[in-house]
RNA sequence: GCCGAAGUGGCGGAAUGGCAGACGCGACGGACUCAAAAUCCGUUGAGGGCAACCUCAUGGGGGUUCGAGUCCCCCCUUCGGCACCA
């Protein structure tokens, strides 16, 4: 530290050179570059598992580097750098690492555009956007940075696709795939956005391919029942995720094929419904165009062509329906019918675009009395309607007079000896019926779908599988691994996996039989890769394994987590899911990932979300360079609370400069003196000024202590300093400390300021506060004026400062009196002064006595340390 | 349509059921300056009064309470999520 001391703009204690000592106004650029460099040379954020200190692992999501970050981008990561300098600061050991979100279809398509290897691409935009954080002085442990394009990582995430694939966690099957036609690559479910891709917006179309799957669905209602004790997540991504899960319990029931005699045949058609209740009402049976027995019944019909021709239809309108929101409801008669198990009548069977293949089991029956779309669709095709349930208070409307489905609970009717049970009542006597006659139970139904991880694109971790034509799918030996991504790949944009053209690649043997054997082309979706990466922090160069369980159990899970709420459903389920998947492999001891989620909101600039293509960007080393890292970052967190969208004004970043340069200009001169201003010594002599500033000093730590975490109130925080400024401020001129508003070099009395010893420990115990509480946010600033008051080891060794109560506690409070509610006057009070004085002193006040004299006192409410309440009569 | 969040000065925003508008931006005034910028000090919800003060005011309407921006009910608006899930 020593050899900074050289870089101050003049010389210690009083007097300069000629005697006369300058003022250096605020210039960020010089300071932040110093500190940056004390940072990365004294490695002062890499850390090391230290089981006698309370640890905190706080984490930004990291990045995808797609070039240049905008201020929207790095918002977060300021979030969670004023958490992570905040929690070094009172003593925890804080694992605070970024990393890099390093594959994916951007760097590919520049590849394809430019003729840029896609790892050349990235790796200098990962370059280029470490240095923005850099300078922005994110206080990150850089010795564990990552990047999933690299071996050391994908390796694993290979590792991990075989243990789940002993598991059965990993399986391959053909099935209908979302297919974006500009990216040419399969989707997940939650990667599609109302019909688009989640990341070009292409109208998605669907495919039928080979694909690997993820068994999420087995941990369903465990990831469900987990959200119940996430209870430092906001409400909001809880309900998505539990929305995304949509788990209902039904029925599933057997509906048997009848044959022309209307009897039933060995074959049934399963229905899936959460209304077994009014299973009486079920009057017909519409099935899903994707249906198994579609295919049958129309081979089946008078006209197999036209039969045929309508299905094909539906299933092409299904998809487009989907995507646009709104298609009309269609269905046509397949000319079969199926037995209701509890009527025992015979029911048409109706093809219905509207029902989706997907779910459940494809079939539905349809109660038109008491489902609005079944109404609808009945009345359409003038199929019947049969009421089976009546409201609690009053009789059924008749299917005759019906205008719309009578959906809610109620009471059964027509329905056997279930009739005249409330329908919840009757919905299990029914269920356990079917279960005892064998013709259907109790089951669970998720929207939930397995994860389809494959992507037929170059930019990813290679599926670590080989495919012989004797012993079939047979993973990679782990010492094998990793399956390095070939260098050498044509980009030509067109076709399936790239990886198919490179025969050195594909041509493998197979390492079971020895055989000839094909490799697998397809990479994994980039989720996967995003879905541990925070485990690997916590033992990031491990060479033998993903990561050693003793220390990720030191660290993980991470205490606070930060990022966008775009990632509520996709990544944040995904993590989720793999750490249950750690957990029953034994490597990490809890369920959950994320202790803490805040999910910060975005950057708008002329009510816009930042973007490239919008011109719109707001670019953070421009700012740097006008304003400093310090006054950037401050500005951001000051401008609104973290979880809420911000609309970026110049004018708002321009008022933190001052606010800093304020500081500054106070604390700089001063700085020599106060770092040999005397301890606090006895406050009983001090002045009521320096009493008052050392009160505020104390509720100003308190203040942000509290604001700061668990509450995150970011804003609020700086407001507390700024007051704190402004007091001193007014204490330097009222007190001769300093004179507010001096120029430059001016009067040399302001910078050895002829004040009693106890104007110097009052005026210093706040500014040494100020410049620990201000660390945080502006940290640069913070450091050089720590270092400027006399201090060695930076700002961290200090430590947080700590509030005494006592102190804080003003020693005389003004409480208001309210009359019938309103305030009619202020009484000044001891603190802890008793009701009786309270009393008395409200009821004294002149201001109070015009409204309270010549009428009856119905009461005094007396809330302590509050306000006194009385309630008059008359 | 369903679920959720939110509506407070000119603007961003503050406020455990207890003095609404902290703090900042902008605006206006003053000091400093030959002048400007910068800086420092002040004023700044609306209306009334010479004044101490008074009245109104947190999207609208009701309610609970001594007391409501905050809690409850209804409505309006905005923003997010889900959206034929049987």
């Amino acid at each position: 530290m020593g050899r900074h001391a050289s870089t101050s703009t003049r010389p210690r204690g009083r007097g300069g050179i000629l005697g006369l000592p300058t003022v250096a106004d605020y210039s960020p650029q010089s300071i932040e570059n110093k500190w940056q460099q004390w940072w990365t040379e004294t490695g002062a954020f890499e850390v090391t598992e230290d089981p006698s200190r309370p640890s905190f692992y706080c984490l930004e999501m990291f990045a995808y580097p797609s070039g240049r970050a905008h201020v929207g981008h790095v918002r977060n990561y300021m979030i969670g750098d004023v958490v992570a300098r905040l929690k070094r600061m009172q003593g925890a050991n804080v694992l605070h690492p970024f990393g890099w979100d390093a594959f994916g279809l951007p760097a590919e398509n520049a590849a394809i555009k430019n003729g840029l290897h896609p790892e050349t691409w990235t790796l200098e935009n990962i370059a280029y956007m470490k240095g923005q954080l850099q300078r922005l002085g994110i206080s990150y442990a850089w010795g564990r940075e990552l990047a999933t394009c690299l071996p050391d990582y994908y390796q694993w995430n290979q590792w991990l696709f075989i243990r789940m694939f002993e598991r059965g966690l990993a399986y391959r099957r053909r099935s209908t795939v979302n297919w974006c036609p500009l990216d040419l690559t399969v989707l997940a479910n939650e990667q599609v956005i109302d019909g688009a891709c989640w990341r070009c917006g292409t109208q998605v179309t669907s495919r039928e391919l080979e694909q690997w799957f993820l068994r999420i669905t087995q941990y369903a209602d465990e990831l469900l029942d987990g959200a119940a004790r996430l209870t430092e997540w906001p409400e909001k991504v809880l309900t998505m995720q539990r929305n995304w899960i949509g788990r209902s319990e039904g029925v599933q029931a057997r509906f048997p094929i009848a044959d022309d005699e209307g009897r039933a045949t060995a074959e049934a058609i399963e229905i899936f419904t959460t209304r077994i209740d009014t299973i009486y009402g079920a009057t017909f049976v519409l099935i899903a165009p994707e249906h198994e027995q579609v295919e049958r019944f129309g081979a089946e019909s008078d006209d197999p062509t036209t039969f045929r021709r309508q299905a094909e239809r539906f299933r092409q309108q299904d998809r487009l329906g989907r995507m646009s929101g709104e298609v009309a409801r269609e269905g046509f008669d397949t000319g079969r019918r199926v037995l209701n198990p509890f009527t025992g009548e015979t029911v048409p069977v109706w093809v219905a675009n509207f029902v989706l293949g997907g779910y459940g089991t494809g079939a539905i029956m349809a109660v038109p009395a008491h489902d609005q779309r079944d109404f609808e669709f009945a009345r359409t095709h003038a199929l019947p309607v049969q009421v089976v349930v009546a409201p609690a208070d009053g009789p059924a409307v008749p299917a005759e007079s019906m205008t719309e489905a009578f959906t809610e609970h109620g009471v059964s009717v027509d329905s056997d000896e279930f009739s005249g049970l409330p329908t919840a009542e009757a919905w299990e006597r029914m269920a356990a019926s079917a279960a005892a006659r064998g013709v259907g139970q109790k089951t669970v139904q998720y929207r939930l779908k397995d994860w389809g991880v494959s992507r037929q694109r170059y930019w990813g971790t290679p599926i670590p599988m080989i495919h012989c034509p004797s012993c079939g799918v047979v993973p990679v030996p782990d010492d094998q691994l990793p399956v390095v991504l070939p260098r050498v790949v044509e980009f030509s944009g067109k076709g399936e996996s790239p990886l198919a053209l490179v025969p050195e690649f594909v041509n493998v043997s197979c390492p079971r039989c020895g055989g000839a054997a094909r490799r697998e082309t397809d990479t994994m979706d980039t989720f996967f890769d995003s879905s541990w990466y925070f485990y690997r922090f916590t033992d990031a160069h491990n060479r033998t394994q993903a990561f050693d369980p003793a220390r990720c159990n030191y660290w993980a899970p991470v205490d606070f987590y930060s990022g966008g709420v775009e990632h509520a459903i996709l990544h944040l389920i995904y993590s989720r899911f793999f750490a249950r998947v750690f957990r029953d492999l034994g490597m990490v001891a809890h369920d959950e990932p994320f202790t803490r989620l805040l999910t910060q909101g975005m950057v708008l600039k002329d009510g816009q979300v930042m973007s490239k293509s919008k011109g719109n960007v707001v670019d953070p080393d421009e700012m740097i360079a006008r304003y400093g890292a310090d006054a950037l970052r401050l500005y951001v967190m000051f401008v609104a609370p973290p979880e809420k969208e911000v609309e970026w004004t110049d004018s708002g970043l321009e008022g933190s400069f001052r606010f800093l340069t304020r500081v500054w200009r106070m604390v700089e001169p001063l700085a020599p003196v106060l770092g040999v201003a005397p301890a606090v010594g006895d406050v009983a002599t001090w002045s009521e000024a320096e009493r008052a500033l050392r009160r505020k000093t104390h509720q100003t730590v308190a203040r942000l202590t509290d604001d700061l975490y668990p509450r995150v109130h970011l804003n609020t925080a700086i407001s507390g300093l700024m007051e704190l400024v402004n007091e001193l401020y007014a204490f330097g001129d009222q007190t001769g400390l300093f004179k507010p508003g001096r120029r430059a070099a001016e009067d040399e009395a302001t910078l050895t300021p002829d004040v009693p010893p106890s104007t110097l420990a009052a005026g210093c115990e706040a500014i040494e506060a100020l410049v620990r509480l201000l660390s945080p946010f502006a940290p640069h600033m913070a450091e050089e004026l720590w270092e400027r008051l006399g201090h060695t080891g930076g700002i961290v060794a200090a430590g947080w400062p700590v509030s005494d109560p006592d102190v804080a506690r003003d020693d005389a409070l003004t409480l208001p009196v309210q009359v019938n509610g309103k305030v009619r006057g202020r009484i000044v009070v001891p603190v802890g002064a008793s009701d009786q004085v309270l009393h008395a002193a409200a009821l004294a006040d002149p201001g109070v006595r015009t409204h309270t004299d010549g009428k009856t006192i119905a009461k005094v409410i007396i809330a302590p340390g509050r306000l006194v309440s009385i309630v008059v009569k008359g």
